[in-house]
DNA sequence: GGTTCTAGAACC
DNA sequence: GGTTCTAGAACC
């Protein structure tokens, strides 16, 4: 086979070991070529495995097929006899086939970064959120504090609205009182000393209120 | 042992797996008896396991261990022998010793529910953070709304206040001159028109700004 | 990228 | 709660 260094050595020993005749006893292709069989498991794990691995444990090599997306092919029985107990294990990959090793290259392995990637980007969006609800909450404060900012100087202003209007209505009726006064002076040609009183008091009302 | 009901299958057979001294060429307590030894895997595997469980698998057993919060005890080398291959695996869990099947009732089988319930409660929380998130917009434009009325409100008092100084600036202004007049008046006795077209002038102001 | 221990999830 | 297949995570 091409020694494409694209493909990791894990898919390239593994091809070798279920292409070679003289491992056929404990692993072979199926009869299709379309999946391999582990005939005794015990055996492949002690015997075959250190060979082209750094262990002998079915379970390292199974962990691998599962990272490179073979998956085991599941025995469904005639629904009369039970599984075998030790019957062969069976694995297949979509570009795992036999004679085909131009197929390896397509097989990829998982990246365990794709997992932890989503575990960030949610802990980014909860982070986001929670600093998004803590500028609305600020900002909430803020216009609280504006609001009433602006509503003791509405009522202030009412206040002194109240006191202009009553202001403007004594000057009203001070100045027709004058007027009225004025009318009768014409008349009887006499001053009046209540409009000149008035007068006084209605000045006090010119200062602000508090 | 007592058959206590609430200690799960797994866990008598086990302690009585590891107890029965029949076994101790296979499986046995470790020399402390805090632990338990499997000797040889393989025909642990095959010749043990099936007469206690459904399956022979090496797996499916540690599988149950590592449910049932077992740990793996990990052996450190001296640092100058490598690991045997096929040493005895060891697993210990701080509740099971040999002789005391009494603390086997404190070892409690993780259940799957942790995990989605976990999900289900950042889910939660996401949905509530958001309807909180909501809650507080909804808020921030209700009080925009009366922030604005208020400012409109606030603006429309000031120009009446400013129109009601002026009104009042005019009146005095009006009465100054009234009482000038009088006060002519009553020296030369004439009447003076000028006054009277002034009060005129001024009720103008008494209606409402817009 | 490989190896190991542990856990998730589906199915029973 | 038990069994099986697959995946996560840590360490190398």
């Amino acid at each position: 086979m091409k020694h494409n260094s694209n493909v990791p050595a894990f898919l390239t020993k593994l091809w070798t070991l279920v292409e070679d005749a003289d491992t056929n006893e404990l692993i072979c292709w199926s009869q299709e070529g379309n999946s391999f069989l582990v005939l005794d498991e015990q055996r492949f794990a002690k015997e075959i495995l250190p060979k082209f691995f750094k262990h002998n444990n079915m379970a390292s090599f199974i962990r691998q097929l599962n990272m490179y997306g073979f998956r085991k092919v599941m025995h469904i029985d005639t629904g009369f006899v039970k599984q075998e107990r030790d019957g062969p294990v069976e694995f297949q990959h979509p570009y795992f086939k036999h004679g085909q090793d131009g197929l390896l290259e397509n097989i990829k392995r998982k990246v365990s970064n794709t997992r932890p990637e989503d575990n960030k980007i949610r802990h980014e969006d909860l982070t986001k959120i929670l600093a998004s609800v803590q500028s609305v909450h600020s900002q909430q404060e803020n216009i609280d504090t504006r609001l009433a900012a602006l509503k003791r100087e509405n009522e202030a202003l009412w206040m002194e609205i109240s006191d202009l209007r009553q202001k403007h209505a004594h000057q009203q009726q001070l100045i027709k009182k004058v007027v009225k006064e004025q009318n009768t002076v014409l008349k009887s040609g006499q001053p009046n000393i209540t409009m000149l009183k008035n007068y006084k008091a209605s000045s006090y009302y010119l200062s602000k209120p508090v």
